[in-house]
DNA sequence: AGGTGGTTCATTTTT
DNA sequence: TGAACCACCT
């Protein structure tokens, strides 16, 4: 390449890659696509493209912009170009995820789209509770019309870089009906209220504001030299609009991705987007990765003929000089308890052999098809972990700590609110909640202003006002506190005074320990940032579950998990027709979900390095319905000369059905294994029980009340004393006395009351 | 404020 | 089948 004399000794970074790799990490100008398939070394490629611009001088780390899907994707490429430099290489400042690089772009121009900087990141949860919350206050069924299924919609149209104006009207049609865009409207709005947003936000306000400023756009492209993007086949339009702003009109943008593994068009990620490559940058050079380092012959020959029923793939294949290696086997066998019993079977063979456990997976198609396995794992004592369900973040404890967290950060964060307000249980039920709300819509204040404004009024229960007192307090004094105290150390003294260490103390349930743990646990993760608002926007955006993978334990997961990871020996069960391809994904997505099935058959497969077997039942429990099923076309796509099959079954089809008919249970075989669920729990929460870290009694705190006045209230304009006025809660009465917004009322059944004026109306 | 029974609904989930 | 959610009850 001209960057490199023949004289220059080869640089490192370019040590031990092949001749398409290299290209791909020298060819620095202009548009290039990298399509690299399954095991191609496309990491290594990469990383050593970064170390190329960075040791040339063609560019700094801060003018590289390097997006990835995934955390876990940018952490192992800053690793890995840290330790290619030598080290030398301080970090890439511009290197994450599209979420994480547009959340910091947004806290920059937040208020350019109404937000404040210091704006919360929603995540689902929160996100569902609002638009619920919406659905109803539209006069709507929300059962009719479920917040998840708007949640979806919306989550579409941001994903297709739509505004609320810009939804298509018969899209829009679909919820409510027709109410779906003023729904995603209020939903902005309320948003922008809570000085919130939720992840599709962070790319579509920057997009926005791409569009509309030209300065920052201006600004960015300026500052980017170099665009890299990973996992291309998985950008959505919108991703994909943010990008092509930011590249022009230098056009230095790479993309690397691999076609035959999109896998998430559910989620809205276009393939076209890696298809129309050449179309969108004219003269873009195309490189293909297809020497595989994985996988065996026969395994890559066998992916290869199931992916090969594709219809417009840009097409490339694989090889590898390691070998044919086994077959892909093929087990038929006659029901699910088979199957799991089948696997773990072959588990313990090749572990009498010698290898790990940690080098064995099980993909399968579907969550609820662990369940099965799981049951048998337990029952034969075979070690093994489940990846997936809960993030750590996810959990309530987790999630309850950090409302604390972000109330004292951000006092007009309502879902924080209401989430901790009775959190430890503060006698604040339902009723005092209504109330807060009322005076907050009233007085168009945040729930927690709202809230203090209350304790000078006889709109609460004597009780439920001095525990509200005493909350708002407390988040006055944990405000003051964050000032100089450390964060996690703020932390610690949050949970212990609002008493919710004390709370889970007091449980004696199995699961309270656990909780205490994980709460340690974010305490101490949190003394690895710098600020609280870092760490808040860590939570948010990077904080993924790191669970041990190492250990000597089967994995079993989604093929979707899968992706990107490797495994010597994998088992594929269930490749049956409505299982995988999936039911939904036949009847409903047509010919390109179909296609996807199979992409996700092809990432299924190319997960091997050594020993692939894929497994079929004749009988399987679906929704407690035992069906019988064919087995998948997929399998019958494999082709024969790189499989070898094998049945359980002497005797044929017809034979399995009669046997059937005659077998009215013929699983009762099998124990119930439910009460050892609780086995995979990790040890740490038996440790944290005689764990010291808390204090058993949470400390007694000096009461702070707010004082309504104080924050400056003004009274409505439209009251005097002596008027006769009517109020909800306690009827007719006449005003005394007027201070501020707080009104003393005598009324004629409830006696002399003092009252926020937004509770009244003029008699 | 916690428990209970009845009803509903079941892919995949990088952020 | 079973879990998750909710309305209703105590």
């Amino acid at each position: 390449m001209p960057d490199l004399p023949a004289t220059t000794p080869e640089p490192g970074y370019l040590h031990g890659l092949n001749p398409p790799q290299r290209e791909a990490v020298l060819t620095t100008e202009g548009p290039v696509l990298v399509l690299a398939g399954a095991g191609t070394g496309k990491t290594a490629a990469l990383t050593a493209r970064l170390a190329h611009l960075i040791a040339s001088r063609k560019a700094w780390p801060s003018q590289i912009l390097s997006v990835t899907f995934t955390n876990k994707a940018a952490r192992e490429m800053k690793e890995r170009v840290s330790a290619i430099s030598g080290g030398a290489i301080e970090g890439m400042p511009w290197l994450g995820t599209f979420h994480s690089v547009a959340a910091r772009m947004l806290r920059a121009h937040a208020e350019l789209v109404g937000l404040k900087s210091n704006f919360t990141i929603l995540d689902t949860d929160d996100q569902l509770r609002v638009l619920k919350q919406l659905i109803q206050a539209a006069n709507l069924d929300d059962k009719r019309w479920p917040a998840r299924q708007l949640a979806g919609m919306i989550d579409r149209w941001k994903n297709r870089g739509w505004t609320p104006p810009q939804v298509d009207a018969g899209e829009a049609e679909a919820f409510g009906p027709g109410r779906g865009r003023e729904l995603y409207a209020a939903y902005q709005e309320r948003l922008k209220t809570l000085n919130a947003c939720d992840f599709g936000d962070l790319l579509l306000h920057m997009l926005h504001i791409f569009r509309t400023q030209p300065d920052v756009l201006e600004s960015y492209r300026d500052r980017f030299r170099y665009i890299l993007v990973d996992e291309y086949q998985d950008t959505n339009s919108s991703q994909y609009e943010w990008l092509k702003l930011l590249a022009e009109p230098r056009r230095n943008l790479c993309c690397v991705g691999d076609d035959d593994q999109s896998i998430y068009s559910w989620r809205g990620a276009e393939v076209a987007n890696i298809l129309k490559f050449e179309q969108d940058f004219p003269g873009a050079a195309i490189i293909r990765l297809e020497q595989n380092y994985r996988s065996t012959g026969h395994i890559l020959s066998a992916a290869d003929g199931v992916i090969g029923n594709n219809s417009g793939r840009l097409g490339k294949t694989l090889w590898t000089d390691a070998g044919e290696g086994e077959k892909v086997r093929v087990i038929g066998v006659w029901d699910g308890p088979e199957e799991a019993r089948r696997i773990g079977e072959e588990i313990e063979g090749v572990q009498a052999r010698g290898l790990n456990l940690s080098q064995i997976a099980i993909l399968v198609r579907a969550q609820f098809q662990t369940r099965e396995l799981e049951e048998r794992f337990i029952a034969i004592g075979l070690p093994y972990q489940i990846i997936g369900g809960f993030r750590f973040y996810e959990r309530a404890e987790i999630r309850d700590a950090l409302a604390y967290l972000r109330l004292i950060h951000q006092p007009a964060d309502d879902l924080a609110f209401e989430r901790i307000v009775n959190q430890p249980k503060r006698g604040l039920g339902d009723k005092a909640l209504a109330t807060i709300h009322a005076a907050a819509r009233a007085q168009r204040q945040p729930l927690l202003m709202a809230a203090a404004t209350l304790l000078d009024s006889d709109e609460l229960q004597a009780r439920a006002r001095n525990s509200l007192g005493r909350f708002i307090g407390d988040v006055a004094r944990w405000r003051k506190l964050a000032d100089d105290l450390p964060h996690a150390e703020l932390a610690r003294t949050v949970l212990d005074e609002s008493g919710y260490t004390a709370m889970l103390q007091a449980d004696r349930s199995a699961e309270a320990a656990g909780r205490l743990e994980n709460l340690a646990e974010l305490a101490r993760a949190m003394e690895e940032y710098d600020n609280l608002p870092d760490f808040l926007e860590h939570v948010s955006l990077v904080m993924d579950n790191d669970e041990d993978r190492d250990r000597e334990k089967v994995t079993i997961m989604t093929i979707h998990a899968a992706k990107g990871l490797e495994f010597d020996t994998v088992f594929l069960p269930g490749w049956e027709e409505g299982i995988f391809p999936s039911q939904r994904a036949l009847d409903e997505g047509g010919l390109a979900s179909l296609e996807e099935e199979r992409r996700l058959a092809y990432v299924a497969i190319t997960r091997a390095k050594r020993r692939q077997t894929v497994l079929h039942a004749a009988n399987r429990r679906i929704y407690g319905q035992w069906t019988s099923s064919l087995p998948s076309r997929f399998v019958g796509e494999l082709p024969e000369a790189h499989t070898e099959s094998e049945t359980t079954m002497s005797g044929g089809e017809s034979l399995w059905r009669a046997q059937w008919s005659e077998r009215a249970d013929p699983f009762a075989h099998l124990g119930p294994a439910q009460a050892m669920r609780s086995s995979t729990r990790g040890p740490g929460w038996q440790r944290a029980a005689s764990s010291g870290r808390f204090s058993p009694e949470p400390q007694r705190v000096i009461e702070a009340r707010a004082s309504a006045v104080s924050l400056g209230n003004k009274g409505r304009g439209d009251v005097a004393v002596g008027q006769r006025v009517f109020h909800d809660k306690f009827g007719h009465g006449t005003i005394q006395a007027i201070e501020g917004n707080k009104l003393e009322i005598d009324f004629e059944k409830a006696g002399l009351k003092k009252v926020l004026d937004s509770f009244i109306s003029v008699d």
